[in-house]
DNA sequence: TGTTAGCACTCTCCTTGTTCGAGTGCTAAT
DNA sequence: ATTAGCACTCGAACAAGGAGAGTGCTAACA
């Protein structure tokens, strides 16, 4: 990409503000107007021509304004990403922080209230659709286990991590076994593996079960099968929350538009393996509309930042919304509500 | 309501009907080509004034078709729900009454994901709103509670009922209680109470709480408490599903009437108690339009039906869709899905 | 008396034409 | 390098007119 002038930057990223606070194609006089560059719109239109040649800008037809194109976006969420970015935690934004943390705390026990919870903010703070995906169950450490006896033939296993996520399933089993029986399976498993993560106790196990193959490592190694069926993420997993709100957004005005963003939250497939790919790299990332690997979101960005506890990244969260969005506030926010969530984990 | 004679009642249906298979204002011409009533235009317009006086019927403007009223839908559907309904159980319909029996009783014992399963049926095989709400906590059968120590000062509470019906709660104690004592509790509360409701355990456990207040009633009475909070209704335990499908019909061609039906289904405690209303008559209810209490869902209509379970109706599942809707498809839906639904608990 | 044919009328929708304003690109002057 | 001026383009908004569908009413008919 080759290397845009001062004086070209800033008229660029004055064009995408105006265009992000109001989806009206911007003009040269308007810009010179607005924004009191100090060249008359003559001047402006030169470079804004030179602008649309590089590809930042296009007109949707001659005589009206300019529009940002993904890569105009691009080019201006990059410079955001370099920058150093600490808006002045003083003012709303710290006591929102502190609010939302305390808020975090109480509920942190329960990762699905939490994550729920974390949704709705997301995307009540920001008008777009919040997603937020739990801890990957394979990253998170295992606390205990219990059988219960139901209904004879059946037992259902709850499987409780440290991180708070809590799932259960029921499964047939021959009812020879006693509740007696699955008590002591349960206490071994609790005391043998308590605190280490499920990637640990996958890998554990598989040597151990070359070792021997009397009944009880057999019971014992079934029932850590159940544990990875139990763990392994569920579409279920993953919240999302907003779609009702982002149809006040001009650019869902057309009822085309929204059948694609609500067809992108419907698709939990699609949107769970894009996001996991994405959350590969920590930190903050933006996908803005065409970089979208999937057709149907051609027309939508995503911003989204890993959480952590500790040092290993264990999910992530997600703003969802039309390419133009504004990516100061989404950033922003994203990353400081996955800050949230990663101090809630650790503490 | 003055009693229609047989003739305006055939041709208020053949409207009504015509107007459901598409949603153009049905003139009088159209009528008398499309059904056969051997009638000319002019006697049709004739009567169908008639209808429009009564109110059955409306013009959008002079000199476009008719269309039903709400009044005309109810009068329609009474006559629907009057009839002996038994479409051919041998065609199609029997074929998707075997499947889906048998993909209920696969996943009988897991109630979330079953009852996830009945909207999402529901909503795709209608191309509406689909709505399902597992039996109410207070009437389903206590089979199980569990206590599980976690991180100390922590207990995890799950509990079963004999529908399946499996929740858990995390809740702060006094770290004093060992697991043992715990398990002690449980036990008692397992053999005591199995197979009641909970709405009987609630009235033996006033009874009982009055008796004496020693230390071990005060735990066992705790922990019938935390029963009742667990199994109360919560808002996550309402299943929708076909937003997305529903923004395909010509009904919801604007986005303003997309929003009305997300705000019904995203204001979960609006829907739930309107639905709680209807859950206390038998069988299946329509509500239609204007008849709807809710100002935000005027424009909509509702059909549902109970289920239950042996004698007693423990739920209800239900379609919302448009005032146009194929009221006599989703009236068989429901109540065929409703008889599946308790033919499984049954078994 | 119920039914029908005929006719004038009404209203929407679509097309066409026109104007207006915003914004552009180009060129010549500064 | 910047600017002023000007001709040009395009879309939005509005008005006018015609086509088409459907109505209500009246008079004739079986």
């Amino acid at each position: 990409m080759e290397p845009l002038d001062e004086r070209s930057k800033q008229i660029l990223y004055a064009i995408i503000q105006s265009y992000i606070n109001k989806p009206d194609p911007v003009g040269s006089r308007f810009v010179t107007k607005k924004y009191a560059f100090g060249f008359s719109p003559a001047t402006i239109r030169n470079i804004m021509a030179d602008l649309e040649e590089l590809g930042f800008l296009s007109q949707p037809h001659t005589s009206a304004g300019r529009v940002p194109t993904d890569k105009g976006y691009r080019f201006y969420v990059n410079s955001l990403l370099g920058q150093d970015r600490n808006p002045d935690t003083s003012g709303i934004e710290s006591a929102f922080i502190d609010n939302f943390s305390r808020k975090l705390d109480d509920i942190k026990n329960d990762i699905n209230g939490m994550f729920s919870e974390v949704s709705n903010t997301l995307s009540s703070m920001s008008s777009y659709v919040g997603v937020a995906l739990p801890p990957k169950p394979e990253k998170t450490h295992f606390n205990r286990i219990d059988f219960m006896k139901y209904k004879g033939d059946h037992v259902v296993a709850v499987i409780l991590t440290d991180e708070g996520v809590m799932k259960h399933k029921i499964i047939k089993t021959d009812p020879l076994l006693s509740q007696d029986d699955l008590n002591r399976i349960a206490e071994y498993l609790n005391s043998e593996y308590a605190g280490r993560t499920i990637d640990d106790i996958k890998s554990v196990l598989i040597g151990r079960m070359k070792a021997d193959k009397v009944l009880w490592d057999k019971l014992i190694s079934r029932a850590i099968t159940l544990c990875e069926e139990i763990l392994s993420f569920s579409e279920s997993d993953i919240y999302f929350s907003g779609l009702h709100d982002v149809m006040n957004l001009p650019d869902f005005s057309d009822i085309s538009k929204i059948k694609e963003i609500s067809k992108a939250i419907k698709d939990k497939h699609t949107i769970l393996r894009l996001l996991d790919q994405l959350s590969n790299n920590e930190g903050v990332q933006v996908m803005i509309g065409n970089e979208n690997p999937v057709d149907e979101m051609k027309n939508l960005s995503i911003v989204t930042s890993t959480y952590k506890e500790g040092d290993s990244h264990m999910g992530l969260i997600a703003l969802i919304g039309p390419t133009r969005m504004d990516y100061s506030k989404a950033i922003f926010m994203v990353e400081t509500v996955a800050g949230c969530i990663s101090r809630t984990l650790k503490g």
